[in-house]
DNA sequence: GCATAATCGAGACGGTACGTCACGTCTTAAA
DNA sequence: TTTAAGACGTGACGTACCGTCTCGATTATGC
């Protein structure tokens, strides 16, 4: 069901894309730097993408915690800047933009899961929020996320902007009380 | 100054890209495609990533038409709408998609300047906005922008969902008035 | 140890040799002629040259069978009417001349190796001689082949003669008896 | 009649083969070291072996002079000292190698015409000879020369020996008076 | 002294082969 | 059953020179 080193292999395959980037990451790398035949690798994966996806789903660098700072706007900002970190300060960064760059040529890279796995854990700060009646019931929490997700990551990995501090307090602001 | 086919050449990179994303995108099928050889190609551009960027320049199907609808809503609404078309429609989706995802690993391919060109254009939408009293003159227009773009690329990119006709009215509301 | 298809590749090798010369000998040409990819031949060898060498060690193309008529000079009249055809006779002629060629530029191909080899097995044709009492003990059987061979190559190869029947003897009287 | 600047050509030639040998001698290199267009070399030679040849055709470096000691063995000593010189020291030596190494496959470079020449200045030595009585009116300088030369080129290029300065004599004695 | 050849430079090109990398597959034998 | 070892076909990489072409610019020289 798994094969012996695995842990190895994950390792050194998330090692190798934080160092060398999606590209850079090779099958043959990773057999090398696991001490694993690169044989192996494929028995068990039957892309460098399926191994990718398979390691980062065992990873913890890309988990968030989530916050509870007492207010929405609070919790948003905390989460938003916490966001930011990932996509733009090494070694996340890399496993982080690369992964998710790399999803949207390999669909064995569930981009979707990443975002609705975090997103289910988010939820308690809607529902923190609506019982606190800082957000209507009606809100849509998946959009709320996508508006501030979206928004950072169009700034930070399109635009190659840097994400300033106070950028995360005007995001959430904005998508809270609107723009005009 | 320029190689001799280079209309060819940008023709047969857009169109391989578009049918075989960016990896199976190569500089030998170019070459064959376009009735060049391969080292004219690499004559003049130093990889796959800076010929593509190349391409993209001078390609016109990454162009969104400016609305001008009377109010900022509609402008807005019409404006992601496009780009909604652009991340999900083929041909042009199969060309944004593998464009921009191909940015975040070649620095070559600028996405940032995919952006800020467009915003260039947009801006008038905020100026004609501001003059009808629709937005306060220190609204961000590059903050409203990335709000609506980012919720899109991760709904029908990373998420994989459906662009439906409903989501852009709700999107460009949730930005003007805020969620709660 | 060995290529699988060794064999194959040595005969290609050759054959493209006698036929086009070792300018015209290509590692890519050896590959398809012997039904093998490319890359396995780089596997193995380093560059044409190492190949050829190592083609060259088992071709029986260049071997010279020691003759034994009886007397020093009909052994090397024998010898040196041999090697003459080897280096104007095809197929051998196009082996022997673009190998030894070949071997002036790149030192993978030990033209020394060739001479040393076919010395050793001609050594007993100077011993024999010597027991006769043809050939006094202190002569040296290098310096009597190098002379031979010498004469025929220069003849041969860099003077583009014709190699007459009656040579053979005037070189072998010449170096047996001295010229005066 | 001639390109302007043949003698840079010419230099730029026989510099670059002394120092790359024949395989690392090109065109395009030639072209750029002489300051010259590489259509230009085009114009006046076909391929980079008649460019050789020509190049070799004005070059003194493979000039030896004629000697006069007073007798055939000194004079043959000092002519088969001064060829061997020729083969083992740079920069005659790669000049020399390289271009008579070449002269194998490239028809256009004649090393028949190189002998030839050196015979044609040479066979007053043998006619000195004559006349002094030490060689009978029938030898033949041509076989006395190749044995000579013959077994240089073999030990000194082919067996890659030094070429130490007994040997003249040991190889003139040879050819002089016979090996038994 | 100047027209008119001859010569050249610049630059692009198609083409062949190079030597390399990583892919993904397969077989055989050991653990 | 899982793994290692190792050979292999395959496709593409990016590079080096080859030899050719066109088009202006530059030289000579010889009238």
């Amino acid at each position: 069901m798994a094969p012996r080193k695995q842990r190895e292999i994950f390792d050194a395959t998330l090692r190798l894309l934080a160092a060398k980037g999606f590209d850079g990451l090779t099958v043959e790398g990773v057999a090398e730097e696991s001490g694993v035949n690169k044989t192996t690798i494929y028995r068990w994966w039957p892309s460098k993408a399926a191994l990718l996806a398979a390691a980062l789903v065992e990873a913890p660098a890309l988990d968030l915690d989530v916050p509870d700072t007492g207010s929405l706007r609070g919790d948003l900002e905390e989460l938003v800047t916490a966001f930011g970190r990932l996509l733009t300060e090494p070694p996340a960064r890399d496993v982080a933009v690369a992964a998710l760059g790399a999803a949207i040529h390999h669909a064995e890279i569930d981009a979707g899961r990443f975002f609705a796995d975090r997103l289910a854990r988010e939820r308690v700060i809607f529902e923190r929020a609506v019982r606190r009646g800082e957000l209507p019931e009606s809100a849509d929490p998946m959009l709320i996320v996508d508006l501030l997700a979206g928004a950072m990551w169009i700034r930070g990995v399109f635009r190659g902007m840097e994400l300033k501090p106070g950028f995360a307090a005007e995001v959430v602001g904005a998508v809270l009380d609107g723009v005009r």
